[in-house]
DNA sequence: CTCGCATAAGTAAGTGCTTACTTACCGAAG
DNA sequence: CTTCGGTAAGTAAGCACTTACTTATGCGAG
C-alpha cells in the first residue's frame, strides 16, 4: 500500500476512534491495530497524536463542512432562501447539519466531544463551528425579522435553540444507535419537525 | 476528620473533575489529591473508581434530582399547572433544569459525558434523565393537545427539542465560563426566550 | 483518671498494566 | 545502495489499585 494510501486509512480509522472515544479516550494502539499496521507506522506518517487529530479536523469532510457547510452549493436551501420560505430554509439547514453525521465523518459526536474535553484544537474546532453557525443563521433571522416575518426574539437566542435541537437529536440516535431504548426519529422527520416548532411553535392558532 | 467528613470532601472533589474531564478523563490520583488525601485513602473510602462515581449518581443532588427534579415540591410549577399557563410551566421545567448546573453538582455536564462515554453507568443515568423528562413535560403537551390548546406536534419531538436548547445553553455556558468568546445568556433569560419559542415559534402573528 | 488495645484515619512506596512515542532493524523497488 | 513502507521490541511516564506500615481516636476495665 502507498503511503497516501496508508494514510487515508488511518485517518479513517482514527476518525472512527476519536468519534466513538473521544481524544483521550481512543488510544494510538488501537487506532494502529484498526488500520492494519504497527503503531511505529502510525507514527512515521503522523508525528504525534495531536497532529493526528488535526489532520482529521482539517480534512475536507470536517472543517470544510463545519465552516463552510457546503451551504454554498445546496441549490435547495439558495432557492429556499431567494423565495423566503422559512420552513423550507430551516428544515435545510437542520436536515444539511444532521446528515453530516451519516457522512463520512461522524460529525456531531466529534463537535460535542470537542466541546467538552479540554483540548486547545477540539475547542477552536468547536467554537468556529458554533460562531459560523450562528453568522449565518442568525443573519437570516435578523433579515427575516426586518422584513416583519419573525418576531423580535432574541437571534442568537433562537439559533441556540435550533441548535440545540439538532445536536440533541443527534446525541439521541447515537445513543439509539448503541441501545436502541430512545426513540429513534431519522433525520428528515427531526429537520422537518424542528423547522415547524421552531417556525410556528406548539401554540394552536388562535381564532 | 471523620470518615463521613472526608467521604464528603472527596465526593465534592470528584464531582468536580469527573464533571471537568470525564468518567475516563479523570484520575483517582487527580481526585485524591484535589481533596487533600492520599490515593490509599480514596481506595479505603470507595472499592474502586466505579464505585466512587456510582457514589456520586446516587447523591442526593444528582440522580434524585434527576428522576424527581424536585419538582414535586416546584410550587409555581404545580400552580401553573393548575392554571394551564404554558409560558409559566415551560419557563419554570427550563429553569429548574438549568440551574441544576449551578448548584452542588455540575449537572448538566456531567449528563452530556454520560451520553458520550461508554460507561454502562454512565449511560443508564443519562437515559433514566431523558426518559423521566420525556415522561413528564410529553405527558404535559400531550394533555394540553387534548385540550386543544397545541398544535399535533409529535410530544417526543417537541422534548427533544426543549431538551435539547436546554443542553446546548448549558454547554455554551460552560465553555463561556472558559474562554468568554461565546455569548452568555443567563439562565433566566434563556429559559424564558425558549419557552416563548417553544409556544409561539418565531413566525410573526398573522394578521 | 489512665492504661490497654481495638479500630479508624492516614501515608510512602510500591504492583502490574497501559499510554504515547522511539529505536533499530528488515526487505523490496528503483 | 538508497529510499520507502513496514515491523519487533523497546522506553519513560501515567494509570488504577495495593501493600506494609504509622498515627490518631475512642472507650471500657481497673
Amino acid at each position: 500500500m502507498s503511503g497516501d494510501e496508508r494514510r487515508r486509512v488511518i485517518l479513517q480509522a482514527a476518525v472512527e476512534l476519536f468519534s466513538q472515544h473521544g481524544f483521550k479516550g481512543a488510544t494510538t494502539k488501537e487506532i494502529a491495530k484498526a488500520s492494519g499496521v504497527s503503531e511505529a507506522m502510525l507514527f512515521r506518517h503522523f508525528e504525534n497524536k495531536d497532529a493526528l487529530y488535526e489532520a482529521i479536523i482539517e480534512t475536507k469532510g470536517c472543517r470544510e463542512s463545519a465552516t463552510k457547510f457546503a451551504w454554498d452549493n445546496d441549490e435547495a436551501l439558495i432557492k429556499a432562501i431567494a423565495e423566503k420560505d422559512d420552513a423550507a430554509v430551516f428544515y435545510r439547514l437542520g436536515f444539511t447539519i444532521l446528515e453530516k453525521q451519516q457522512s463520512n465523518v461522524p460529525f456531531m459526536r466529534l463537535l460535542l466531544y470537542s466541546a467538552l474535553e479540554e483540548h486547545d484544537l477540539a475547542e477552536r474546532f468547536f467554537h468556529e463551528f458554533v460562531e459560523r453557525v450562528y453568522e449565518f443563521i442568525g443573519g437570516y433571522i435578523a433579515k427575516r425579522q426586518k422584513d416583519g416575518a419573525f418576531r423580535k426574539v432574541k437571534p442568537r437566542l433562537a439559533v441556540r435553540a435550533l441548535l440545540g435541537m439538532l445536536l440533541h437529536h443527534s446525541l439521541n440516535n447515537i445513543l439509539w444507535d448503541k441501545s436502541g431504548v430512545l426513540l429513534k426519529i431519522s433525520n428528515d422527520e427531526a429537520a422537518k419537525g424542528f423547522a415547524d416548532i421552531l417556525l410556528n411553535g406548539l401554540n394552536a392558532k388562535e381564532a
